[in-house]
Parts: C-alpha cells; sequence; structure tokens
RNA sequence: GGGGGAGUGCCAGAGCGGUCAAAUGGAACGCGCUGUAAACGCGUCGGCUAUGCCUACGCAGGUUCGAAUCCUGCCUCCCCCA
C-alpha cells in the first residue's frame, strides 16, 4: 500500500508534504527557523530531450518552496549527463554525443520553467565548474575512499549480480556532491532513488567545512503502464510539450492503481475514492492538460477522446498523408509510409483486422484498393493512430 | 602476470553441425471483452511488391554438401589466483 507520504523524516512543515523523508530528522525546519531565504537545489541531467511528469513531481515541490519565497537553483547537469548516473542503474549506461546534451540542455531548461518561476530561479550548469582540470579533480576525487561509495546498493548488487561498474560511476555521487558546494545549498531535492547521491553531497560539503544541506526526497511517480519508474527509454512517459490529445489519451491509459499516486504528486490533492474511477481519471488528465498544453485544452481534449472512442468518430485532425490518383493503390506500401511501420508488419496488421477505412474495418485479404476509394477517407491503424488521405 | 568462463532477437534466456528466423518468459503490438483501466481469452512480434527470397545469433576469416552450433584471430565483459 502506497498512498500517503506525508509524515517523512518528523518534518511538521508543509513544504514537507508528500516527501518521503526529509534529513537529517530536524534539519530542515532548523534551516526554515532561521528566517533568511534557503538556497533549494535540484539537479536534473540532461539524459533525453524532454521534461516529463516525473520530472514535474520534484519541478512542482521546488515550485513550492520558491513560492515560499526561497531561492531555487535548478542545476542542469551537463556534465554530470557525460558521467552517466548509477542511481537505480542495472547496467552501465550509454554515452551520450556532447551535442546531444547540448541540445537537451536548452530544451530541458525551457520545459522546466512551464513549472518554475523563470524570474526566480538560478539556473546553472555544471560543466561550469566540474569542468576543471585534473590536478584539481584529483584533489578532488582523493577526499573520498572507494569503501565509502561502495556502501551503495546499486553497486554491490551489480558486482554481486557479476556486472560492470565503470570508475567514472564510482565518481558520479562525488561529482554530484561538488555541485552542492558549488551552489551553497541549504537543501537538495531528489526523486527516492537519489537518496545516496544527495546524503554523499552531506559529505562533500563537510569536507569543504561548508554546512552540509538538507535532504528532501519525492516518491518516484511510475509510467503509463502502472509499475516501472516513467521514463523516456521506457517508452511510458507523458511529455510537458505533448499535444492535449497525446496528454489525455496516455493518461486514460494510466492503470486505476497507481491513479492515488498520480493525483497525490501531480494533482497535490488526495484521490477522492468516492468518485468512480474513470471521471476521476478524466480529471485528473483534464487538470494536466490544462496545465501543460494550455487552460481548456483538457476539455477539448476530453471531447476528442470520446468522439473517437464512444462514438467511434475518426478525428478531424488526423495527420495528412497524400498520394496519388490513378490505379490501384497497394494498401500494405501506404500504410508503412503513412504510419512508419515496416511492410511486413503492415501486412501483419491488415491480416489482424487492425486497419479501418471511415471505421470500417478492411477484409484481411484485401491488399490493393482503387485510388479513388481512399481519397478524403481516414485510415485507422489499431485503436489510436490516424491519418487522412488526400489526392495529392 | 597466470588460469577459467561468457558474448543469441527490445530485455531475460534456451539451443551447441542439418527438421533454426531460432524454445520459453517478460515487454510491445493487434483482435475480443471494457471505462482506450485492470484482469482474462486468442493472435502477432527481422526484412522484402512474399506460398518464395534476403539478412541475422560480438567482429573477421576458415572447415564442411550444410554452422548460432566446429577451428583460427580480434574485440568486449566476468570470475579466480598473483
Amino acid at each position: 500500500m502506497r498512498g500517503s507520504h506525508s509524515e517523512g523524516g518528523g518534518a511538521s512543515t508543509e513544504l514537507a508534504l508528500g516527501a518521503v523523508d526529509v534529513l537529517p530528522a530536524g534539519a530542515l525546519e532548523e534551516r526554515l527557523a532561521s528566517g533568511r531565504p534557503l538556497r533549494v537545489k535540484l539537479g536534473i541531467d540532461p539524459t533525453a530531450p524532454d521534461i516529463h511528469l516525473g520530472h514535474v513531481v520534484v519541478l512542482e515541490k521546488l515550485r513550492q518552496f520558491q513560492a515560499a519565497g526561497h531561492v531555487a537553483v535548478l542545476i542542469i547537469g551537463d556534465y554530470t549527463a557525460r558521467v552517466g548516473d548509477p542511481s537505480g542503474r542495472s547496467a552501465l549506461r550509454p554515452l551520450l554525443a556532447p551535442e546531444e546534451i547540448d541540445a537537451n540542455s536548452r530544451t530541458f531548461q525551457e520545459q522546466a520553467f512551464k513549472v518554475l518561476d523563470p524570474d526566480a530561479t538560478e539556473v546553472r550548469r555544471n560543466s561550469e565548474w566540474l569542468d576543471m582540470p585534473s590536478a584539481e579533480l584529483f584533489a578532488l576525487v582523493r577526499r573520498f575512499t572507494v569503501a565509502r561509495l561502495l556502501e551503495r546498493d546499486d553497486f554491490s548488487k551489480r558486482m554481486a549480480a557479476a556486472e560492470p561498474v565503470s570508475l567514472l560511476e564510482l565518481l558520479y555521487p562525488v561529482l554530484q556532491g561538488y555541485d552542492s558546494v558549488a551552489v551553497e545549498s541549504d537543501l537538495e531535492l531528489g526523486g527516492t532513488e537519489q537518496r545516496f547521491n544527495l546524503l554523499f553531497a552531506r559529505d562533500v560539503q563537510t569536507s569543504f567545512g561548508r554546512e552540509p544541506q538538507a535532504v528532501m526526497t519525492m516518491p518516484i511517480l511510475p509510467g503509463t503502464d502502472g509499475v516501472r519508474k516513467m521514463s523516456k527509454s521506457l517508452g511510458n512517459y507523458v511529455g510537458v510539450t505533448e499535444p492535449a490529445s497525446e496528454i489525455f489519451g496516455k493518461l486514460m491509459s494510466v492503470p486505476d492503481d497507481a491513479m492515488p499516486l498520480y493525483w497525490e504528486l501531480l494533482v497535490g490533492e488526495r484521490l477522492d475514492r468516492s468518485r468512480h474511477p474513470n471521471e476521476a481519471k478524466r480529471d485528473l488528465a483534464r487538470r494536466i492538460c490544462d496545465r501543460f498544453a494550455g487552460p481548456g485544452s483538457g476539455t477539448a481534449a476530453e471531447e476528442r477522446f470520446d468522439r473517437i472512442h464512444l462514438d467511434r468518430e475518426t478525428p478531424a485532425d488526423a495527420p495528412v498523408h497524400r498520394i496519388e490518383i490513378g490505379g490501384d493503390v497497394h494498401l500494405p506500401a501506404l500504410i508503412r509510409e503513412a504510419f512508419g511501420v515496416s511492410g511486413s508488419e503492415a501486412r501483419r496488421l491488415l491480416a489482424q483486422g487492425a486497419v479501418r477505412i471511415d471505421g470500417e474495418t478492411v477484409p484481411a485479404d484485401r491488399l490493393d484498393l482503387p485510388s479513388g476509394d481512399l481519397a478524403g477517407r481516414v485510415i485507422q491503424l489499431g485503436r489510436r493512430r490516424f491519418v487522412r488521405v488526400v489526392p495529392d
């Protein structure tokens, strides 16, 4: 049973709402009591081009601190992205090209401002201080021991399973910790999988004679499969820049079991269990659309959704695919081009009755159609892919 | 420095000379059911203008009528000893 995470770490402040833990006990209250604005750090490694709802959970927490008058320090980990965070990893992370990291950094920052107030956010890239001469790097890393780093679960598990752990990965916590020194962090936020990194940063700060930061961890948001962590690489994410129709559709496909967590982490309210699950899910989906795709987009997306799935209508805004008029059209080829699947796949789908033209299933043995019969019609592939065929 | 083991499809993991486009499970996809939820049932899951053809089992060669399966070299990973 998961759901209520509110009282973690004994922090009684409103700002700790939803957090899994706030460590060490009392540290946050103590700092808040000082009355000065705290420097609240959140680091995100730009390993993918888009921010999704999983990132939003922790960004939203940062926004709350911001709203309470504290300083939001958003670190784009353009340098640590090159190293690769071993947290929760069971294998070596593939390396990203520098240009890729650079492009991701830009979109990340832009998209983070869909949650944060840009005027009250200090954005830093950690290459500013981590891109240092090796002599300085050595001086930094010699402060810590291998035994201390190997305490972490991910490493011991991988080593036990005879899987590789690179030297570079071992360095990751040290680098992330040094970020805290560089930005003089009072509090660092992160997902629960970041606990080791966040706590290790305290050691790094201490070794530099700084006051160690408090840390606050937030629950991990499951992806649209309802089970695994939301992530780009698992393909179970909802991006904040996606069109409302996508956001709505994806959220509706999230299993009911994950709804309490979605409500708590994304809407900031407890799910009212007396509501019909379908209605509660629609409500959530509308709110998220309104927030990220623009006010009112939720209702519009919902209407479109119902037209397609309840009334079985074809969407008016389906992408357009042009064909030449004259002669027959070979359906597998058309599907391949229109939907970006392979020709073999197209044939299989056809054979499985997954192709509809204006709502009518194409017979499995039908491979060619006169082009005249296709012009102006909507081809549907499976439940949610649509293309409107238009004469060229 | 010495000794041993392993690299198979999106992932995990069988296969160990022909019947292998490669068992099985998971993921994914499709159809049905439904609340585009879950669960369940059935099916698909390399490519190709397709009853056949092509490309594939770390990479490169070789042996064989025939290789994922045998040999040689290379690359990568792991373990043990020092």
